[in-house]
DNA sequence: TCGTGTCAAGATCTT
DNA sequence: AAGATCTTGACACGA
């Protein structure tokens, strides 16, 4: 079984290489004019999609084929204050170019539109919006000509709004709601608070959404359900799908800040995860989020690389041993303790 | 040049 | 009801 690696929006090894470059509104508000505002908008759009383009094209030379843009392409994109802007027909060429090499490559691309797009929200105005910003994260792909559903949006269920059960329901019914070409896009992720995996997995099935598991996550929010139990079912929602079932994995930065990203990935912790997904014995790719973004991916690589049972192909890919016969002592292992009310970082395997 | 506060955006916990 | 915190990279500003 094969895995890939990942990782998310910029290189720590290339210079002067932001995809992210930024324009806040009270700056954009300094500026004398219309001219100047339009320059320095376009300024930053440009040094953002050409920076995108070198980042591929080091992740080509580095063979990652797996890669999260930043949700930072275009300044400002959904505020109203440049509505009158068509920054996609402004850089047709640019956005083309990329969504050409990303074809030509085979590259896994997505995106993760922010925390404040919320589809459970029950305010209109922040549904509206947050439908907005998907809308902006389409109009980009569509702008690279990268029309296939196959590239994704990873979004999470949203608030709690004091009735877990009334907020499922409510993101249930605006899901349905939304336009084919962004519904088609979403996939879901269990977040560090709220919605657990298994609450996102029961979504996932009935709405035939796939489900991005994030480990890490799992380990924050759990009701002691074990991997081993959740992850065949998980992988199961992205059956049909062209890519393969998609995971996020990080370490925590300390015991105290246990939910914030480490710089690097922990290798007993991700040898550990692949113990249990060698058991499952199926192809996924993995999106590191850890602080150090490609560095803790190469340095997670070259670990890996003394890990029994593992074989490297290049830089991001793995080639893992099937564990055959560990599947079943997991599940008896399981049996024997039952499920129970427990964050017991132990456990969580 | 370096450190610090702020940034488009929401939710939730604390006071 | 108002304020702090979450989280994140980038930037503006001032020392």
């Amino acid at each position: 079984m094969k895995i890939r690696l990942g990782y998310v929006a910029m290189t720590l090894n290339l210079e002067k290489c932001s995809p992210s470059g930024t324009v806040t509104v009270a700056n954009f508000k300094k500026l004398p004019d219309e001219e100047a505002r339009m320059y320095r908008l376009r300024k930053i759009t440009r040094e953002n999609l050409s920076n995108t383009l070198r980042i591929l094209r080091y992740n080509k030379a580095l063979n990652i084929s797996v890669y999260r843009f930043t949700s930072k392409l275009i300044p400002l994109a959904t505020h109203p204050l440049i509505e009158h802007w068509d920054y996609r027909e402004d850089f047709k060429e640019e956005f083309s170019e990329i969504g050409k090499f990303v074809k030509e490559n085979d590259f896994r691309v997505s995106a993760h539109p922010d925390h404040y797009t919320l589809i459970n929200s029950h305010s209109d105005k922040v549904l509206e919006e947050s439908i907005k910003d998907l809308d902006y994260h389409v109009k980009i792909y569509e702008a690279m000509g990268l029309e296939d559903y196959r590239y994704k949006l990873v979004l999470h269920v949203g608030g709690l709004y004091k009735d877990k059960k009334t907020s499922i329901e409510r993101f249930k019914e605006n899901f349905v709601k939304l336009p084919d070409r962004i519904r088609k896009r979403i996939i879901l992720e269990n977040d560090d608070k709220s919605y657990t995996a298994a609450d996102v997995l029961e979504i996932c099935k009935e709405l035939k959404i796939p489900m991005v598991i994030d480990i890490h996550h799992h380990r924050c929010v759990n009701h002691g359900e074990s991997l081993l139990s959740l992850l065949p079912e998980v992988f199961d929602t992205w059956k049909g799908e062209y890519f393969k079932p998609k995971i996020h994995f990080s370490s925590p930065k300390s015991e105290k800040d246990f939910r914030s990203h480490a710089d690097f990935i922990d290798i007993g912790e991700f040898a550990g995860f692949l113990e249990i997904a060698g058991a499952i014995g199926r192809d996924f790719d993995v999106m590191l989020e850890a602080k150090s973004k490609d560095s803790a991916l190469l340095q997670l690589s070259n670990e890996l690389k003394n890990v029994k049972g593992i074989r490297s192909i290049n830089e991001s890919e793995f080639e893992l041993e099937r564990k055959e016969g560990r599947k079943e002592a997991y599940a008896a292992r399981e049996r024997e303790e039952g499920t129970q009310e427990s964050t017991d970082s132990s456990t969580w395997l």
